[in-house]
DNA sequence: CGCCCTTTTGATTATGGTCAAACGTTGTGG
DNA sequence: CCACAACGTTTGACCATAATCAAAAGGGCG
């Protein structure tokens, strides 16, 4: 299961890294839906990937919380190495999850002797922090277009570690936790769902996200997918690291 | 004038690596208002370290231009050592600015002689993305309040600079920009502003804020400065980079 | 002075928030 | 099996924040 984590981290890897880190990550740990895996203000704590469900980072805004990343399958919830402060947001579990997690001392040495991970670690850092500039960006857009943004970026992330076709994928998460990512209210999340359902581009049946016609819907999101892509072999050529 | 780079890199870099970087970044390049440093699409350029001015990453959203983030002086503007792909955003001087110019050939060298500065670099770097998260949290909080957050901000990380104290700073901006980095429009801004003054907590003379009581206008934005806190030390005694 | 850019103001519109209630589903316990 | 609670979704009415349009008023500069 942790071939997800090395699909994701790419073709950059060398069979020994590639050894070393499955190893190192083998300790899993469960998660429940509302579970925290760090929260604001802890120290640094303890590396972990993502292996099944959905978890959030998140900041308290106010009275509402700000869901301000989701992290898929494969991805890496950090810290980063070079980090040794207090962390700035929470991690929480939206869904119930599965979580590799690897004890703060195998990591460094891991790191230590495959050394081509702390670039691997980079470029997925680089990738994230391009999502997330991505998603500030789209807070000038209204939210129905934010909306079919973000499920489209979803189902690209998802087609990255193959959880994803064309057609539909798997969306365990509520109205209200699409509008926190959104920063809009539930209630509106709800009445974007119903206006981007009533032009036909997508609707959400049984906790499964299902696009007629996903170049309509990209269309509509303006959603350009150069952002999501992690190694540059993936910009021309999207599903080198899927094969 | 490159001091100011050493300054914000901080404390961990020895004077090796600050003698080498100072040799590196010693070729200057002038930016008039308005000019761009990279473009959108551009495959991967030179590294850049801001002087003087102010510069900001931008995307284009829509009609309009979204302002993801103020590159003030002391700041890193990129590429990240590891990035290898096509920009997804560019970088635009705001005001008259001198940035510094590291040679591609020139930079590489350094980071192997000088092992100690890309882990610096990733220190500035992971700061920066607390900025962005930040920023994307604040979206949403009213109008007002992101404004005076952002005063709050700008204050702060000019002060570690040297370039701001408790009671006012040199902002060379518009309205119009401003309103582009919360996500407003420039007449909305402009009322944002108003409202500020109207209730006494910041005053925009003559291309300079200037603040009455910094606590109180630091309560009404609910800013915690901690997220800008780039080395460890600064949590607790954050003057300690300015000695 | 006249031009351009920025700031300011007013009037109008629209996007999205809040409140409240109803409806559907699921899971639990009697 | 049904009752009930908990949660998520849906709907309506009303309100608030902010966008847009238009125009006037300053301000710097050739």
């Amino acid at each position: 299961m942790s071939d997800i984590v090395i699909r994701k981290l790419g073709p950059g890897l060398s069979p020994t890294s590639q050894h070393h880190l499955k190893q190192i990550i083998s300790h899993r740990r469960h998660l429940r839906p509302g579970e925290d895996l760090q929260r604001q203000g802890d120290a640094s704590g303890t590396v972990h990937f993502v292996l099944e469900g959905i978890l959030c980072r998140y900041k308290h805004c106010g009275e509402k919380r700000a869901v301000l990343a989701y992290l898929l399958p494969g991805d890496f919830c950090g810290p980063h190495p070079d980090f040794n402060g207090i962390l700035d947001h929470g991690i929480c579990s939206l869904t119930h999850a599965t979580v590799a997690e690897a004890p703060h001392h195998l990591w460094q040495e891991c790191l230590h002797h495959a050394s081509d991970l702390t670039k691997a670690l980079s470029v997925l850092f680089l990738a994230e922090i391009r999502i997330q500039r991505q998603w500030l960006a789209n807070m000038c857009q209204p939210a129905d277009k934010r909306m079919a943004h973000l499920l489209c970026e979803l189902r690209a992330r998802l087609e990255q570690v193959g959880l994803a076709d064309d057609h539909s994928f798997s969306l365990p998460l509520t109205q209200q936790e699409l509008g926190e990512a959104l920063g809009i209210s539930t209630v509106h999340a709800n009445r974007t769902l119903q206006h981007l359902k009533d032009q036909e581009l997508v609707r959400i049946v049984d906790r499964r996200v299902v696009i007629a016609d996903l170049a309509q819907l990209q269309a509509f999101a303006e959603f350009d997918v150069g952002y999501l892509a992690i190694w540059p072999a993936m910009i021309t050529e999207p599903r080198a690291v899927a094969v």
